[in-house]
DNA sequence: ACATCGAATCGACAACTGTCAATATGAACC
DNA sequence: GGTTCATATTGACAGTTGTCGATTCGATGT
């Protein structure tokens, strides 16, 4: 159908160190380091990590940020698939996925 | 003496998930992260990887770019400690730093 | 010394990214 | 349905990054 599925990937067994490296896997593995690569987007893995959640009416004063900057990153971790967001009533509240950070550790090392 | 040990640096035991992750430690992870946070790069270091070394005349080829492009990319991972580099005679060798590419995984996870 | 050849640096330019103010969207509560 | 409040999106702008041709630097061998 489409040749990446959106946001996700088949990284399989594709790993930095390892010979069948193709193309496309460091396309896209190269998306996900992209994803971790900015001060802000790690103080805020960071923040929600080490809660457990958090909410993002929280992030702008946490990350001396605007509003519309911390969504902005925050849209940026979603589609790398590193948080997961969920909608309570007026608030978006974030997680980690544990399981990609994971999976971007196996793509390192 | 100065506050970061050129290239390297002090991030101990900080981690993306734990709660001692200073500013100063999203800064850096976020430097590292950044390294490979291009396809271009990423190959590269599969490329040596795989090989154990690599010969900086033969990445041009590789990876489709020119020299100088070449040479820009492998300069901030070797800036990033990611790639060791070491002259032979007129030539340029790479190889991978596992223990530097283990510290960044232990760092994500 | 000089010529050669591989790699680094420079200069320029296009493309991308981070940022914020302003505006739009959408959910809850009257 | 109108108001309020949290978040997303838009538009604009400055700063950064990727790229290459041209040049410089450095090591070898003559």
């Amino acid at each position: 159908m489409n040749r990446i599925v959106e946001g996700m990937n088949a990284l399989h067994s594709e790993r930095l160190t390892s010979s069948n490296l193709t193309e496309a896997g460091a396309d896209e593995l190269a998306r996900v380091m992209k994803a971790l690569a900015h001060p802000v987007r790690v103080r805020l893995v960071n923040i929600i990590a080490t809660s457990g959640e958090g909410c993002a009416c929280d992030f702008p004063a946490a990350v001396d940020r605007s509003q519309a900057t911390v969504s902005h990153h925050l849209k940026l971790l979603v589609e790398a698939s590193i948080l997961q967001r969920e909608q309570r009533g007026k608030w978006a509240w974030f997680r980690v996925d544990q399981n990609r950070l994971a999976e971007v550790c196996s793509l390192i090392c």
